[in-house]
DNA sequence: CTGGGGTCCT
DNA sequence: AGGACCC
């Protein structure tokens, strides 16, 4: 976790704002800013008016443009990736990243100086044993929880073999995993001094087992610190209560601050805690005042992990049916053991090698009171600044070559477009909309339509806006209608949010070649490598990709030939980062995959897009942006619909004919 | 008058 | 298409 990400690439850019208060702002919230500023009173996610207040000499520095902080995120990652031996790297968000460990920590285990334990050396390469760090093995680096253990007294590694003292296994295993957290903790300190020696970043890192436990205890010391976790960890065996320092940790917490457990599922739970208040009665504050309590009036009452923990009334099954209850769409199914779990301080979800592709890209804008969207004109607008933002942005994570190259092709095409739409709050009204109490406000919801992405869109030969002009008439001022019906001439209500993506992107799609014969498979939706459980028919590649976690990491090298390459760039003391920043490693990708198919092209995205407008059928205006769309581009010549007015080629019409049949 | 991104699942 | 989660 980088510190106060956003304000630390500012001052990365720009020395001089260190050491004053500086805030990122958003439109009217200060995002995140720098320790100096939340000496002074400001906080994450305050108004602007407010942080001006608190401290008038602030530096406000606008942060919409993610740009900057993409990149750093991206070399900042690159830089880690280089530590590790297996890949397990992930990153959450920008400024999050987990690594599992476990091999080198593993490898190290028997370096250990057996004879002077403070001066062990730390290798990082399992090919060169001078490449590493000398550290103190009789002691941990930084915080400890629980904190006042003395890390010296039962520290280390004399144990080696005591074999004979009457040692239970329990014993053996928390010592043996004492050692390695041990261990982790150096390591992390290591990455973390590189980071902000060679990067200038300072982090916050948390060393443990898991990512639930890593994640947690490592935001119990902030700003430039780490915190291991210490054992013993867990009643590995069944019999009476044994100090567990996981529990002891995780009790005490809020239910929410548990990962995975969010705003919806944390107020089901203490909705339903309080509802058989029995239990908490004695421990709460809060009586249920009344019968009825719904989930999202969020009870002025707090869950503690040890409350649920040990609530009869919270099993793995009783979570399963409250967390699924309500209009839970996007709830898995196995919700409730994998809760019931976490709260138990278990969580084996390992940590997922990162993929070298984008699931979608998105650009959005948001829109005040004041400047509320609703007028045709003003959403053109907008559509086009954000179209033109996407397709730089689908350039500059799909294309591979540089920006004059001839060479430059899609390593990856989306194969929809997606226009999102989220009501102003000021329009919102509900004469019920006051705000509870509760902390976040109760989220408006997005509307969504999506469409094939047409061809033009990657199109390397125009500038950006040009293509994203043509993008705008041709899908996203029709998706633009689907989600604002209403009388031509009227503009739309209130828009408080534009959102435009991509997504569906599969590999490979080629380059702009031709139109392509890609003939039956229906590409409705996008292909999902996912039923392939049918050994090695056809599509091997296909099959490669599908399982999660079978998507490979590293293709152009293996894991061993990194550290290899690493160690020739570096001196010889030094393990990774070599002066040049860029060395195209991470896009190593290249090669492979050359010819996924084409694709057939997509359809007309203004046929579906206009379908359903009852209105749209004097639409005229968009002759012209009919023009540049993919049905008219297509051969056979362009046909118009009588019915509605969509502009096809003539192998279309068949079938646009059946869709108005259908109801369309 | 709470941002601008993402993920996965149903 | 939407809903939950994450930063």
């Amino acid at each position: 976790d980088y510190d106060c990400f956003y304000a630390s690439v500012f001052e990365a850019e720009n020395a001089a704002l260190k050491g004053r208060p500086l805030a990122v702002q958003q439109k009217q919230i200060v995002v995140t800013c720098n320790y100096e500023a939340r000496r002074r009173g400001l906080r994450k996610l305050q108004l602007i008016r407010d942080a001006k207040a608190a401290c008038p000499d602030v530096t406000i520095v606008n942060g919409e443009d993610l740009t900057r902080f993409r990149d750093a995120s991206k070399r900042l990652y690159a830089f880690l990736r280089r530590f590790s031996w297996n890949g397990k790297v992930e990153r959450l968000g920008f400024d999050e990243v987990w690594m599992d460990c476990t091999d080198i920590v593993k490898f190290n285990l028997d370096a250990v100086n057996p004879n002077d334990p403070a001066h062990s050396f730390f290798c990082l390469s399992r090919d060169d044993p001078t490449l590493g760090f000398v550290y103190d093995a009789s002691r941990l680096a930084g915080h400890a929880y629980p904190p006042e253990d003395n890390a010296d007294a039962e520290a280390i590694p004399a144990a080696q073999d005591n074999s004979r003292s009457p040692r239970t296994d329990r014993a053996h295993r928390q010592h043996s995993l004492r050692l390695r957290l041990l261990l982790g903790s150096h390591l992390a300190w290591h990455l973390r001094t590189q980071l902000e020696e060679r990067m200038g970043y300072t982090t916050s890192v948390g060393v443990s087992t898991s990512k639930l436990l890593s994640k947690l205890v490592g935001a119990t010391h902030k700003p430039a610190a780490q915190t291991t976790l210490l054992p013993p960890y867990g009643p590995s065996d069944g019999s009476a209560p044994r100090p567990d320092n996981v529990a002891a940790f995780l009790d005490p917490l809020e239910i929410g601050k548990i990962p995975g457990i969010g705003f919806k599922s944390a107020a089901k739970i203490r909705a339903h805690l309080l509802r058989r208040a029995s239990s908490l009665a004695s421990t709460t504050t809060v009586t249920a005042g009344t019968d009825t309590v719904h989930p999202d009036d969020a009870p002025n009452t707090t869950v503690t992990v040890l409350q649920a923990r040990t609530s009869p009334h919270l099993s793995p099954s009783a979570l399963e049916t409250i967390l699924s209850s309500g209009t839970a769409s996007g709830t898995p199914r196995g919700i409730g053991p994998r809760i019931f779990r976490l709260l138990h301080g278990v969580d084996d979800d390992p940590v997922a090698p990162a993929r070298d592709l984008p699931r979608q890209i998105s650009v959005e804008d948001s829109f005040g009171a004041g400047g509320a969207l609703d007028s045709l004109q003003g959403v053109q607008l907008v559509l086009g600044r954000l179209a033109t933002s996407l397709v730089r942005r689908m350039r500059s994570e799909l294309v591979d070559g540089e920006q004059g190259e001839r060479g430059r092709r899609w390593v990856a095409v989306p194969r929809t477009v997606r226009l999102a739409t989220r009501a102003s709050s000021s329009a919102a009204a509900g004469p019920s909309a006051a705000a509870p109490p509760g902390q976040p406000y109760a989220a408006l919801p997005r509307a969504s339509r999506s469409a094939p992405l047409p061809r033009l869109a990657l199109e390397l030969g125009s500038a950006a806006d040009a293509v994203a002009e043509r993008l705008v008439r041709a899908v996203l001022l029709p998706l633009f209608r689907r989600l604002h019906p209403g009388a031509p001439g009227k503009g739309p209500a209130g828009i408080g949010v534009v959102n435009v993506a991509v997504a569906n992107i599969v590999e490979g799609g080629g380059a702009g070649g031709g139109g392509g014969g890609g003939g039956g498979e229906g590409r409705g939706g996008g292909i999902r490598g996912f039923l392939v459980g049918t050994g090695g028919s056809g599509g091997g590649k296909e099959s490669e990709r599908s399982g999660p976690g079978t998507l490979g990491l590293e293709v152009g090298h293996g894991t061993g030939d990194v550290d290899d390459d690493d160690d020739d760039a570096a001196g010889k003391r030094e393990p990774a980062a070599s002066a040049d920043d860029g060395p195209a490693d991470a896009d190593a990708w290249t090669a492979e995959e050359s010819d996924a198919a084409a694709g057939e092209p997509p359809p007309a995205a203004d046929l579906r897009a206009d379908a359903d407008m009852g209105w749209a059928v004097d639409e005229d205006e968009d002759e012209d942006g009919d023009r540049d769309g993919e049905a008219a581009r297509a051969d056979g010549g362009a046909e118009r619909c009588a019915a509605c007015g969509a502009v096809m080629p003539g192998f279309a019409r068949a079938a646009h004919a059946r869709f108005h049949q259908m109801g369309g």
